[in-house]
RNA sequence: GGGCGGUUAGCUCAGCGGUAGAGCGUCUCGUUUACACCGAGAGGGUCGGCGGUUCGAACCCGUCACCGCCCA
């Protein structure tokens, strides 16, 4: 018994919730001991960026880890969730950057160090925040185990990861075109670009034959300004239109340079004029062309996207004075002055509207021009050939499966990766190079220092590359890099392979394939034996959620108003697989009436004295209704337990709710009522009996749903003392009681049923509950119902209950369950109006000889008893006569009240 | 243009070869002392269209339509 106050009447998250979560992490119940003789268990958070707040897709993500490091945590395995969070470059950058610019100093004034010290003062501050917001979630990291992906053991993990890659001519320099960000000044990979649909226009511009008065090849584009750097025209070698001027020369307009004509497969003869202007500086594919065909490559743009003359003044001595304007400017005015001039020359056929795909900075928001320069790559096409092995043998297993294809489609056409990135926030690049520029990559400047030595055989001056990697070149390595790679400490060897990782979708290429590279590369083994994906989290007009859209819901609003159970129990019912979910306000409050009914039924099991009783046995308990109990309580551990092994969260969360609402509250907790009450002598014996299983299964339905409301269950258990405060998250999962079924259980059901029946008939017909009214069955069912008079008195408002012999008085309602084969009857010829019954009985005997029907005539076709297994055969025989038995027994019905 | 996912009760979604399900909402009834964030009951669907396979299709195959993503 419980030696404090009885349960308020609500409960009060807010109460408890920072308390419970205190007590959990100082006790170390969220801590891995990687001594402990238990089977590990592990799951790695992707790290947030430092510089994020937490939104529902967090919550989404972390909810569903937290479920399953919970359950496995009570499986008796040794459970690691690393949290952590990465360092997000570009984002932090950003963000004091913009700090600076409201002290009115830039970055650049400041200078790296002083900048660097600045970041990691905000960071100090207010990085991070995240991690305080996920106790709010009461999501259960390991939070001694905290990493950030610049502490000095994961940065020593990048060095030796980057030079590791270098020696085995898996990372290279080189000066190739790259996405560039105009406006962060900084290359960016493939996939932080992304295509805006445009609507823009497309320029036909004749380009006069060289040798031939009067004759032109237009060719179309979107980007007149790049034509500056035009090094030729290509058309398609088997296009008629054009064959006659393969290998002739053309004439560069404005620029006043003859550039050859070539014949490319590329070229697409259906699209603009089928000729196109070659800019291999300032387009992929163009870049291509211009390799096969070794043609130069001049850049006319600069890192501020403006147009820079410097590349062709290396082709030209004299440029044209017209272009002597355009030096410096930025590149869509450019483009406007261009057009105006080819206009003027008489050069500018036609424009087109043309809507296209034009490339963003998905941080900046501004068009990616593609750039010339020396940058760092990573050989993703070697690295991904293990990765998609692994997948391919299972080692590694998408859930839901269909993943896989995502996963296999980028891997198989994966591009080299761009690593480099022009910020001073992130992990320097382990390169140093000599006064010729020579290139001297080494974990350490010493240890440049001494390869420079040897190789100039005297001490020179060295400068370190100024780049910084990109942040997911060292997320790849979270899976070991927060275990302690390089070292072989004890956890490394323990926890990885992990077990599953949790995520969205939309970053199975950012880090998913990332890790699954480098983590096999570096580890020799898969990072995770699952790939749990899961979806969006939604608005509740399916809306993606976006702070321009303004439809952006807090979660930690949501824990403020209904509490984190509420709001974790919503997400996790709502987590089917392979389907966005879609979230609001209404659906968390309207989930929350759950973890009230949790507590309110607590709070009527508190009121009748039901505690836990030490030493207790299930298998003792062999009161019908405690049979029965148990035996839907095992069914509903082993349901839950098989949708948790699923990862079918939303199977988890019904078996649960049904359980406990539809089994527990609504019958078993009606049935013992009378016995609680102590109604008479008999019942009083059962009293301890019931009282105990009724705690055992209260307490099984708090170890069920702690994984996903650990709050309030966690506050039930000790207030009913199953343990000590705080003890619930190392209580073991259930198991089952491992008793045999019992056939009580089929007795109960069809008690049930027969009081379904009873208050079906009663509203139908209109017998308000205050009326009570009398139950007749027949003898052949008394043994059925023998005993359970009190239960069904109560529970159909039955006033008396007779059995009798023969038939029924006339003008009696009758009641059909088992298909027919049990009867019974409500005498109610006086208190209701027979029309309406006979109306009700007409309807129900029409659908019972459909249902004959449909089966008869099913039996009736030689193809079906001929073709269909025999164990359906048989079912479909057995509903056949169902059906006839029930349609017999409303036909009895009706015609005893004249129907 | 290529690929993936979706289309089932008013809403949100399960079901994925053997007679259509849940929650919420709706309607009716209810002060049965755990719970009105409740209880009891009812109504509500030709499972997007068309074709095919099958004894049998919401479920498998083909095709079309619409919606949403991803990649070019």
């Amino acid at each position: 018994m419980t030696d404090h106050d009885p349960l308020d009447k609500n409960f009060s998250p807010r109460a408890v919730e920072a308390r419970l979560y205190d007590m959990w992490e100082n006790s170390g119940a969220f801590a891995a001991d990687p001594a402990s003789g238990k089977r590990p268990f592990t799951i790695m958070i992707p790290p947030p960026n430092v510089t994020g707040s937490l939104h529902m897709g967090h919550a989404l993500t972390f909810t569903l880890q937290d479920i399953l490091i919970r359950w496995k945590r009570m499986q008796g395995f040794d459970a690691l969730w690393q949290p952590g969070t990465d360092h997000a470059g570009i984002a932090t950058q950003m963000v004091v950057e913009r700090l600076l610019a409201a002290e009115g100093v830039s970055r650049k004034e400041l200078g790296r160090e002083k900048f660097l010290e600045r970041v990691w003062q905000w960071k100090a501050s207010s990085g991070g925040e995240i991690t305080r917001q996920l106790r709010r979630l009461g999501a259960s990291l390991d939070w001694r185990r905290e990493r950030f992906t610049l502490d000095e053991g994961l940065s020593a993990a990048v060095r030796k990861v980057f030079v590791r890659l270098y020696r085995e001519n898996l990372i290279h320099r080189a000066h190739r075109l790259v996405n560039w960000d105009p406006k962060l000044q900084t290359a960016i990979s493939d996939l932080e670009v992304e295509n805006r649909e445009i609507k823009g226009h497309l320029w036909y511009i004749r380009y006069p034959i060289v040798g031939e008065k009067d004759r032109f090849i237009t060719v179309a584009t979107t980007r007149p300004e790049t034509m500056l750097g035009d090094v030729a025209v290509a058309v398609h070698p088997e296009d008629e239109r054009y064959r006659d001027l393969i290998g002739r020369r053309a004439y560069l307009p404005l620029v006043d340079r003859e550039i050859p004509i070539v014949a490319d497969e590329y070229v697409d003869r259906e699209k603009g004029t089928g000729a196109v202007k070659i800019t291999p500086a300032h387009d992929f594919n163009d870049f291509k062309v211009g390799e096969r065909h070794r043609l130069p490559m001049p850049s006319v743009l600069d890192r501020l996207a403006r147009i820079s003359l410097a590349g062709l003044r290396q082709l030209h001595r004299d440029l044209p004075e017209f272009l002597g304007k355009l030096d410096g400017m930025d590149r869509f005015e450019a483009r406007a002055l261009i057009i105006e001039r080819l206009q003027e020359i008489g050069l500018l056929e036609k424009i087109e509207p043309h809507t296209h795909q034009v490339p963003h900075g998905d941080r900046s928001g501004v068009v990616i021009e593609p750039l010339l320069t020396w940058q760092w790559f990573v050989d993703a096409k070697v690295l991904a050939k293990a990765a998609i092995k692994a997948v391919e043998r299972g080692k590694t297993r998408f859930v839901p499966e269909q993943w896989q294809n995502t996963f296999f489609a980028w891997m198989r056409e994966i591009e080299p990766w761009c690593i480099s990135r022009q910020l001073w926030w992130g992990h320097r690049i382990p390169a140093w190079y000599g006064p010729d520029g020579e290139v001297f990559v080494a974990e350490s400047e010493d240890e440049a220092k001494q390869q420079a030595r040897a190789h100039y055989k005297e001490d020179v001056e060295l400068r370190q590359d100024d780049d910084v990697l990109d942040t997911w070149f060292s997320s790849a390595l979270w899976p070991f890099s927060t275990l302690g790679w390089p070292e072989e400490t004890p956890e490394l060897k323990r926890y990885y392979p992990t077990d599953v990782l949790v995520t969205g979708f939309d970053i199975i290429f950012f880090w998913v394939a990332r890790m699954m590279m480098m983590g096999h590369h570096f580890m020799g083994d898969v990072p995770f034996r699952d790939v749990y994906i899961h979806g969006l989290v939604r608005d509740e007009r399916g809306q993606k959620m976006s702070k321009s859209k303004g439809n952006v819901i807090d979660p930690l609003a949501l824990i403020d108003e209904f509490g984190a159970d509420a709001l974790r129990f919503t997400i996790c019912a709502a987590a089917g697989p392979g389907r966005d979910i879609k979230l609001g306000r209404s659906r968390v409050e309207s989930q929350r009436s759950f973890v009230t009914k949790l507590w309110n039924a607590a709070r009527f099991c508190e009121m009748n004295g039901i505690a836990p009783v030490a030493d207790f046995d299930p298998a003792s308990a062999r009161h019908r209704l405690s049979s029965w109990i148990l035996d839907a309580a095992d069914s509903a551990i082993a349901e839950a337990t098989k949708a948790l092994e699923a990862y079918r969260f939303d199977e988890y969360a019904q078996v649960c709710y049904r359980f406990l609402w539809n089994t527990y509250c609504d019958w078993f907790l009606e049935f013992i009522k009378p016995i609680l009450a102590g109604a008479d002598e008999d019942t009083n014996r059962n009293q301890p009996q019931i009282r105990a299983v009724a705690a055992h299964v209260l307490g099984l339905i708090l170890r069920l749903l702690h994984p996903v409301m650990p709050f309030v269950t966690e506050t039930l258990w000790h207030h009913f003392g199953f343990g000590a405060e705080g003890s619930l998250i190392r209580a073991a999962w259930p198991t089952g009681s491992g008793r045999e079924r019992s056939e009580s259980h089929r007795d109960v059901e069809r008690v049930i049923a027969l009081i379904s029946e009873i208050r079906a008939t009663r509203a139908v017909l209109n017998v308000p509950p205050s009326r009570q009214i009398p139950l007749l069955y027949p003898e052949i069912s008394f043994s059925i119902f023998m005993g359970w008079d009190s239960e069904i008195r109560r529970l159909g408002r039955i006033s008396d209950i007779e059995w009798i012999a023969g038939e029924p008085p006339a003008g009696c309602v009758q009641i059909v369950i088992d298909n027919g084969a049990t009867k019974a009857f409500l005498p109610l010829a006086d208190v209701i109006d027979l029309d309406a019954e006979r109306a009700r009985l007409r309807r129900k005997r029409n659908e019972a000889n459909a249902e004959w029907k449909r089966h008869f005539h099913k039996l009736s076709n030689a193809d079906f008893t001929q073709r269909a297994p025999p164990e359906i055969i048989e079912e479909t025989r057995a509903k056949m006569f169902a059906a006839s038995a029930e349609e017999n027994a409303i036909a009895e019905a009706l015609a005893r009240i004249g129907g």
